[in-house]
This record gives C-alpha cells, sequence and structure tokens, in this order.
DNA sequence: GACGAAGTGGAATATCGGTTCCGGATCTCC
DNA sequence: GGAGATCCGGAACCGATATTCCACTTCGTC
C-alpha cells in the first residue's frame, strides 16, 4: 500500500507484487463476509491465483491475518483522526462509539482477532496509534464533563467491542440495533448520577496483559 | 436426568444409560473450557468412554452440543423462576441481567451457540420457556417504570450476551469487568431522561427471524 | 452359569484445510 | 530475443478431527 513495501516484504518482480496486493485486499474481503475461518482457498480464489502464491507471499495463515488487521489498524487510524478533530470533545467521543462497531462489523476479522488472540507483540506500530487515539478521546470527554470519570479507555473498547459482536448475526437489522445498543450505552456513560462502579477504570495496559496472559 | 429420557432417547441397558449421562457431563465441562471447537475425543477422555460410545449415543458432535445446550437452557430457566420470585420488579431485573452474563461465561458453549447458529429448530421445550421468562421479567420492571419502555426483551438480550462475550478473554478480572459493564448498561435502561431510540423494540420472534435468515 | 442381546473401545476411514513442492510459465536484464 | 532468475498454479502431502465399523466385553435374564 506504501512504497516502504517494497523494503520490508516486497516480491523483486512487479507482478509478484501485484499479487501479493490482489491476494491482501481479497484477503479483506473474504475475512470481512465470513470471519478468519474461511479457507485460505477461498482468499486465493477471490484474489485469482493459486494457493501457492498465497502462502509464498504469506507463509502462515497467521501472517496472512496479522497483514490484514495490520491494514485495518491504519484504515481505523484514519477514520479516528476525522472524528477526532471535532473541537467539541462530548461530539467527538460520540461519533467516535457510533463508529467504531460500524467499523469493527465491516471488518470482522479485527474484532474476531481483537476478542481472540495476542496481538500483542505483532502489529506494534499503527495499533498503539489507535490505542492512544483513543485513549485522548476518551480522556477528554472526561475533562469536558461528557462522561462520566470512573471508567477507562479500556472499558470503552471492550464495551462496544462487545455490541459489535452482539450485533453481527441481525441481518439488514444490524445497522439499527448497533445504534440503539450504542445510544444506550452511551447514556449509561453520562455523568449525570451514575451508580459506583466496582473495580478501576480499564485501561489498555491491563488488557494487553490479560490478552498475554490468557495465550500463555 | 428425568425418568422421561428413557422414552426418548435412553439407552435400554444401565451402564449405558450411566456412560450416556457421564457424556453429558464431561461435555458441559469441556465446551465451557475450551468452547465448543474441543475434539471429541477430549470428551471422550473426559468421560472415561471411547470415542465410539460418545458418537453412539450423539450421532453427531452437533447432536452433542443440543443435546448440553439444552440441559443448559434447562438450569438457566431454574434461575430465572429464582430471580423472578423476587417481588420487586426492578430488584427482579437487576439480579437477572447480572446473572445472565455470568451464567453465559460460565457455560461458554451457550453463549458460542446463542451467537452462532440457528438453534431455532431444535429445543424448543426448554429455550421458549426461558423467552417467556425474560419477557415477562422485562415486561415487568418497565410496569413498574425501572426502565425505559422503548426497548423489548432482544434487545435486553443481546446487550448482555455482548458483554458475556467481550468479558470473556478477561482472566481474573471477568468477574469485576462484568459487573462494570452491566452496571453501565443499567444506568443507560433506566428511564430518567433517555435519548430517543432509533428503530422499534426488539422482541425475541424478530431474533428468531434474523437466525434464520442467516443460517439459510 | 450360560446364552444372546446390547454396548464398548479404539483402530480404520473420510474429510477438510494448511503447507510444501516442482514442472512450467513469465518477467527482467543484457 | 535469449538466458536465467523469479514466480505461478495446483496437485500432493500432512495433520487434525469427525464418523464408522467390528471383534470383543458386559449385562440381563433364564
Amino acid at each position: 500500500m506504501l512504497p516502504l513495501e517494497t523494503d520490508r516484504d516486497g516480491p523483486r518482480r512487479a507482478d509478484a507484487r501485484r499479487n501479493r496486493e490482489r491476494v491482501l485486499v481479497a484477503a479483506e474481503e473474504v475475512f470481512a463476509e465470513s470471519g478468519v475461518k474461511a479457507p485460505v482457498e477461498e482468499v486465493a480464489r477471490r484474489a485469482g491465483v493459486g494457493v501457492g502464491t498465497v502462502c509464498r507471499n504469506f507463509p502462515t495463515k497467521q501472517a496472512l491475518i496479522e497483514a490484514v488487521v495490520g491494514a485495518m489498524y491504519q484504515s481505523l487510524l484514519e477514520e479516528i483522526e476525522v472524528v477526532g478533530a471535532d473541537p467539541d470533545p462530548a461530539r467527538a467521543f460520540e461519533r467516535f462509539v457510533i463508529g467504531l462497531p460500524e467499523f469493527q462489523a465491516r471488518h470482522r476479522a479485527l474484532a474476531d482477532q481483537m476478542a481472540n488472540e495476542n496481538m500483542a507483540a505483532s502489529n506494534a506500530g499503527p495499533k498503539e496509534q489507535v490505542l492512544r487515539a483513543i485513549s485522548d478521546l476518551v480522556a477528554r470527554a472526561q475533562a469536558a464533563g461528557a462522561i462520566r470519570a470512573d471508567i477507562g479507555p479500556g472499558d470503552v473498547s471492550m464495551l462496544f467491542a462487545g455490541v459489535a459482536h452482539a450485533t453481527a448475526i441481525a441481518g439488514e437489522l444490524q445497522p439499527v440495533l448497533r445504534e440503539r445498543f450504542v445510544r444506550i450505552i452511551l447514556d449509561g456513560l453520562r455523568a449525570d448520577d451514575p451508580t459506583a462502579l466496582p473495580g478501576r477504570p480499564l485501561d489498555f495496559a491491563q488488557l494487553k496483559r490479560m490478552n498475554q496472559r490468557r495465550t500463555r
């Protein structure tokens, strides 16, 4: 996607590089439709190449998934930067939490990945930026008094990841349901007169630690 | 579990019936620990029988899963009846929504199943009872003014299923996080001065229709 | 206790999906 | 345009897992 690619992992020949790109695009589509459990062969068919080509560019299925997830973090980051530019912190936060489950629904592979695996070691770059951006958004909204103070960015992303997952089965009702649920949770996050929460606000460091523990 | 079993699906010999029961128990444990993707052989080992025995009693893995799910609906029903006996509708509802994600976390197979598959055709009996009980709980809470009127029982169960799924990865923090999220959503469900929701309240009939569409 | 029916264990089979391999096609550079 | 490196397709391989099958054991009954 970027010219830098040639440095790290680009094949030497022009047609090969084209194929690699087509595989990546196909994989994003297939994983979005059928989840990461979709067979590699399906990706190959969609890309119009043989399985051998897929496996040469991405030596293992896990590597393919991580490449796709990396690209998605990149595009998520762009979306966040757009809503983050909103000068009103409350509205920026609201636009973000409406967009997040929609994004996760659009790229189911990311949601599956976030729910299931380590992903801690890999993709340090774009992922870290996304997490920082989310933390900022939450902190700004809290500073503005738009949402209660006793939650952390980890709470927010887990809550809305749950919405994305729950609504995933919902056919054409999906967008409406997603918005219903987001609105309800937003009401719950407003500062008015909340019931006290047990535990401490959840930040991403703790969330990461949980994932590491789990995969060990 | 009941004497009726001999009619429908019980083997004729006493030891065989014992084995069937042990398989069911083992399957519940194994699925809870490792999800429904756990190999049948693992279930057999845990039950102390051969795979042949498992497959004779439950001709297909799907059948085994459904049997386990059926048993879990039964026990969920019992829990609901306990909290439903609370004379205060608001407190009954609250106890229910705190218990639901906990229950789903305890029996991950059920959550997987609820999220993934049809389950519409099978297990008509106990499932229908559970759904009716949930609808009652929601309606009573709404009649008492404890929660907003513009949501349906389907909204409630999807929201809290989402919590169960999102918190599934959370190791020892799981119970705390679950309660945090449930409290937040409960705040959002209270009637005070809610933002208007798009769409209509979701009931179980619509939810079922969604599942059917999806598997077709 | 002995006989037949019912049930058992686990090896064999079938299937599916990821990975490897290689003969042949394609590109790049001279 | 040809030589040689690079890359391609997809068949073959492999491991994992569900399902089937049958020689052997156990149960229930007389």
